[in-house]
DNA sequence: ATTGATTCATCAAGTTAGTTGAGTTAATCC
DNA sequence: GGATTAACTCAACTAACTTGATGAATCAAT
């Protein structure tokens, strides 16, 4: 964009866009392009961000391992990796993470004064809930806390996050939800989480536990069960599990999928009431852009769940105006929790909110 | 407060406070308190809002009629009024909505000088949705032209609200959920509406429709079934009026409930399971500090479901830590809807934020 | 080709909302 | 009754804007 424009869209004086402008190109955060000669006048030169003017570290702690990754201001990945994670205990933990962003930094020859900060991710939810059974490893600790301590180890400012908050992230900074200001995103861990993004920011509740969808009571078969038990990564292995099929990775998934096998059929069939039934519900609650799928599944599986779901004709998502399909699939890849604990952190950046817990 | 603690909290240096302060002052928005003398040093000298500082108009727009209300800065009531509304065309609803904030001001001797804005309430959802069959008579309008009409209409700053999220925030603001940051109001209208407040605002979704609970499936004697035909007041009527009963007002409900009618009791009995999932659901999706309960209902009524709700124990929800029950029953009242439309433009004031379509 | 309209941008001075640091006031502690 | 503590004010300085005048590059009409 160029000055004038800047100035029209935020409502400051140009000489102002130019005084910021100027400390922004001397701090390297932005780049000078060439001028648009469009209409009459004189052509403005315009400006973008300037890739390489930052990064941001985005690390997933996930039972046996750490996946790190680096994103540049435009959201690009430029390096990712993974470790092992040999003790789950928090310190072996910090051990871990420290360690993991030092290799990863010295690998791509970033230095420190260049980041924004870190993300970090790992499975909710934190805290003390109804759930904690369920709960992950570092359950010891609630969000703030998890946030200073990281902080304190890795020098840097953190964000913590559960992985489908992060994903949901992830999709917004590089992936099909880019430029979504509010939308859903249904993520596929082992169990089933869903991201809230509103007005540019997460919805993450009084104590950071929203969106644990996985648990909400759904009518299958004239029963009621939790949708995460008929919809979810441990659902389909239970259910091939009892024909015998001893599946562990997507990419056994992915096969089966291709081969047509029955069993694999089956679980999409009594999966596909609950799914709809989860589509409604979130639609009608929280009115989103659209509702993106993504995490530990087949593309091919999302493909034949966006599909087949029975929408709701009756749902404040049906509209004429519609730009999206009211179901898209996430398009950032395995990785994708990883990468959004880094996109966590330009997410911040780029859309800052006042906060009452400043 | 005195200046020092402001500071303290604020980040800002306490000479910055007293320049503040003197404005407000002479703006007449606060007024000093006496010294407190606590610890040691000089006792600080206090400051509080001014209630006569400023105040906000509230109008709801009903099939029939036109309420007001007017709230000072402390969120009291200072006046409230009704309205015939003759037509219902929006030419009809604007020339009542303007009578009646002139007559309202007219009555308490407000200026219009000390107005901070007028909140507007009128059923959604807005703009056209899979919905708009049920949908508000100026459903010509999306939220963002309606704003704008009533806004020159009025000649004041506007909002425009649904009737659950409007109540949401009278609550928030001068009833039982003061304080909260983050929690629900699932109001009782015709149908089922959800207010939902994370971080102190409005969640309202792309196209302001979120909140829309009455439509999404829950289980009912193993069928599927829209909440709202289980759960609202055009359930009870119909149900009641299945045995012969015609209510209309919220004192006929009352009545039957201390009459322990039958008819009312075996309505209460099936609404239980939908309304015992529906809390289940919102919990788990939105991680509330509470969920509060409203509107067209006898306060005994919200009092049964609170106490006969079946509570799930593995929701996030559940937590030792808890400071408020996990369902309230709102203290705003029968006029809930008009007051939070005044307290829709205080929320603003006092916890603005930042957003992409400034 | 010249002139005027249009748009982008800079220069220089003024304004606002903050900061910093030194000094003043009023209470408690011992 | 002086030391200590905290709240607050005064005065000078600073950062981040605004305003108004001026210059620069392009297009369109004469």
């Amino acid at each position: 964009m160029g000055r004038a424009e800047i100035a029209r869209a935020t409502g400051l004086s140009t000489q102002a866009v130019s005084n910021i402008i100027a400390n922004l190109l001397s701090d390297g955060l932005i780049v000078e392009g060439g001028r648009r000669a469009a209409a009459r006048g004189q052509p403005p030169v315009q400006y973008g961000l300037n890739p390489a003017g930052g990064y941001a570290v985005g690390i997933e702690v996930r039972p046996d391992a750490i996946f790190t990754a680096v994103l540049d201001l435009s959201g690009q990945v430029v390096a990712t990796s993974r470790d092992v994670l040999a003790e789950q205990d928090i310190d072996g933990v910090t051990y871990a993470v420290r360690n993991a962003k030092l290799a990863i930094l010295k690998d791509v020859g970033i230095p420190e004064t260049k980041l924004l900060g870190a993300g970090l991710v790992m499975p909710g939810p934190f805290g003390r809930t109804g759930l904690s059974g369920t709960s992950s490893m570092l359950s010891v600790f609630d969000d703030i806390s998890l946030n200073d301590w990281f902080s304190e180890a890795l020098g840097l400012r953190v964000v913590v996050e559960n992985d489908a908050n992060a994903s949901a992230v992830a999709e917004r900074v590089s992936g099909v939800a880019k430029g979504f200001e509010s939308f859903a995103y249904l993520y596929f861990g082992s169990g089933l989480g869903l991201g809230i993004v509103e007005n540019g920011g997460l919805v993450s509740g009084a104590l950071g536990n929203a969106g644990e969808i996985g648990h909400i009571p759904v009518l299958a078969d004239g029963q009621k069960v939790s949708l995460e038990s008929k919809l979810s990564r441990l659902s389909v292995q239970a259910h091939l599990a009892k024909a015998g099929l001893e599946t562990t990775s997507t990419d056994d998934l992915s096969r089966l999928f291709a081969e047509e096998n029955e069993h694999l059929l089956s679980w999409l069939d009594q999966a596909l009431e609950p799914f709809s039934n989860a589509i409604t519900i979130i639609e009608n609650i929280l009115d989103p852009e659209a509702i993106v799928l993504g995490g530990a599944m087949p593309d091919l599986v999302f493909d034949y769940l966006i599909e087949n779901a029975l929408l709701a004709e009756l749902s404040v998502s049906e509209r004429q105006e519609r730009i999206h399909p009211r179901l898209l699939r996430g398009t950032t890849g395995r990785m994708t929790g990883t990468l959004g604990a880094a996109a966590l952190v330009l997410n911040r950046t780029f859309t800052p909110r006042i906060s009452a817990t400043a």
